[in-house]
RNA sequence: GCGCCCGUAGCUCAGUGGACAGAGCGGCGGACUUCUAAUCCGCGGGCCGGAGGUUCGAAUCCUCCCGGGCGCACCA
């Protein structure tokens, strides 16, 4: 039995009329509560006319007890109109989930690692990293939620030519030389200088210090140099050949754009592509079901590469998932923006967090699904007013909690209803009931940017209701506290996917 | 040249096979003696980049073209 309201009616609709049938919400009121097209797409394969199966599947519905009638209309859709008893019932399923409403019972449950972010500590984290951390955090919490086992993970490179370089740009501030032009530069530099021992140690824990604020928090973090360790027992289990003196991965014949090389000729040291053979085996043989990798677009030339590996090293590829992201572009007032002074136009997460807050940051980061690239207008984002949805949805929230704080201790919670339910009632009923196919589908398709957008209906249905309704001493007192219980429930779950808090007032 | 992503209202974007294409921002006008007015209500704006095709039906699927972004390292 579906756990659902909605899906349990679309089954019942659907052994009744011996097909699948999906519901939706249409977008006019005469149209009903929910609708089908099943009779439009069953047409052809039945050989029947539309209008007259969808005849059938009304006359099926309108024996349904929540079923108050059926419409055939237009070529062929099924509109239903749900009798009241159908949303006090969903209301009290949503009420009796609790905080658990929403979340699935995963099948098959899967061990999933999330690796995000990962920049060489070699200067601060930047606001396109937090794009990277703000995706991937958002699809690790819509898998927890779904029901897996979820590890973040923050992989590294600790060694090789770039950390040299930082390492020696360090150093060269403390001898009080001049810093490399290939080195980095900046006042960060400055700041570890002064401070003796390695600089990385130190970098590294400056920038889990920013990923924290941002409500990014890691498991477990991976070391290249240590990875490596494994990389000459693996190099025979791959296919290989040599060529101008450097050893190649023949990656293009297990589904990779072309062949990589692992070795470097000369001093034949290894690539950063070859650390991933290791780091690979060792994701899955930490037994890890799934590997997940969220790359910024700029990556995507080597999105085949890590399933070409696991062909190589047979690994089922299916357990490889790439997620790519677009870059993130931050404008002021139109112009592009250059807020950091120093290091000219890349920002650090720490100014724009220090800017537009936590909660806006994240919020829009993931607002945008992954293929679009995002423009932030650092001047609108920063505004704490009506412009910014993240405070629209959290003020729903913060209204909510306001109205329970004078809510009687000993109201009653017999959600039975005296008096017909209003429009704004029975909609805020029905987006709450959409919720587990919003965060299934968005699970589904590691598409975190529907859960901002279905709160800011929600929030929207809940504001309307808000200023039609009074709740506490109204005739329907009970219901209408059940309504705003569930409704703060479902906000702060939507803002918890987002990473963003749900305030008890504002 | 090849590959990936994008092109929808003045701006930022939803909508990826169905009923007249939606929202926010910006503009104008209304609503607080009442649980938070960071709210609500009303008024505009679009040959869905272009051309073909598939379908009863296309913003949505296919092909080609145009425009923008990003890749095509023994950098990461």
């Amino acid at each position: 039995m579906p756990a659902d309201p909605i899906s349990r009616l679309a089954a019942a609709l659907g052994s009744s009329v011996g097909a699948e049938v999906t519901l939706e919400r249409p977008g006019e009121a005469e149209y009903g509560d929910y609708a089908t097209n099943v009779a439009l797409q069953l047409a052809g394969s039945r050989r029947r006319p539309p209008r007259e199966l969808a005849a059938e599947i009304a006359d099926a519905a309108a024996g349904l007890e929540a079923v108050e009638r059926a419409e055939v209309a237009g070529p062929g859709f099924v509109n239903f109109f749900l009798r009241d008893e159908w949303f006090a019932a969903a209301l009290g399923e949503i009420l009796a989930a609790g905080d658990g409403y929403g979340s699935g019972v995963a099948e098959p449950r899967e061990r999933v690692q999330v690796e995000m972010v990962s920049a060489n500590p070699t200067g601060p984290i930047l606001v396109s990293h937090a794009r990277n951390g703000a995706y991937g955090d958002s699809v690790a919490r819509l898998l927890e939620l779904a029901g897996h086992e979820v590890a973040r993970e923050y992989y590294y490179n600790d060694s090789g030519l770039q950390m040299e370089r930082f390492r020696a740009s360090v150093d060269a501030v403390r001898k009080g030389e001049p810093v490399p032009e290939d080195g980095y530069h900046g006042d960060y530099v400055r700041d570890l200088a002064a401070v003796d021992g390695d600089p990385v140690p130190a970098m590294l824990e400056s920038m889990e210090r920013t990923l924290e604020r941002f409500r990014i928090h890691f498991d477990s973090w991976a070391l290249q140099s240590v990875v490596e360790e494994r990389l000459p027992e693996l190099l025979p289990r791959l296919d290989t050949y040599e060529k101008d003196g450097a050893l190649w991965a023949r990656s293009s014949a297990y589904g990779d754009e072309e062949d990589r090389v692992l070795l470097r000729s000369g001093d034949r040291s290894p690539t950063y592509r070859a650390a991933d053979v290791p780091y690979l085996v060792d994701k899955l043989d930490r037994g890890f079901d799934r590997a997940v990798y969220v790359l910024g677009a700029d990556h995507h030339g080597t999105r085949n590469w890590y399933a070409a590996v696991a062909r190589m090293l047979g690994y089922d590829p299916a357990r490889i998932e790439v997620l790519l992201y677009q870059p993130v572009h931050l404008t002021r007032g139109g112009e592009q923006a250059k807020m950091s002074k120093r290091r000219g136009d890349v920002v650090f997460l720490d100014e724009f967090l220090d800017e537009i807050g936590v909660d806006a940051a994240r919020w829009y980061l993931v607002n945008r699904g992954p293929d679009q690239a995002i423009d932030i207008d650092v001047d609108l984002a920063a505004e704490r007013t009506q412009k910014n949805p993240v405070y629209y949805v959290q003020y729903a929230h913060a209204r909510i909690a306001g109205i329970l704080r004078n809510a009687p201790d000993n109201a009653s919670d017999n959600l039975s209803l005296s008096s017909p339910l209003a429009p704004e009632e029975r909609e805020l009923v029905k987006r709450l009931a959409e919720l587990p196919s919003v965060v299934a589908d968005a699970a589904a398709k590691r598409g975190p940017q529907v859960v901002p957008a279905y709160a800011i209906r929600l929030a929207d249905d809940f504001h309307r209701f808000y200023h039609e309704h009074r709740v506490l001493e109204s005739e329907q007192q009970a219901f209408r506290l059940g309504l705003c219980r569930a409704t703060q429930t479902v906000i702060a779950r939507c803002l918890d996917l987002v990473g963003v808090e749900a305030p008890e007032r504002m």
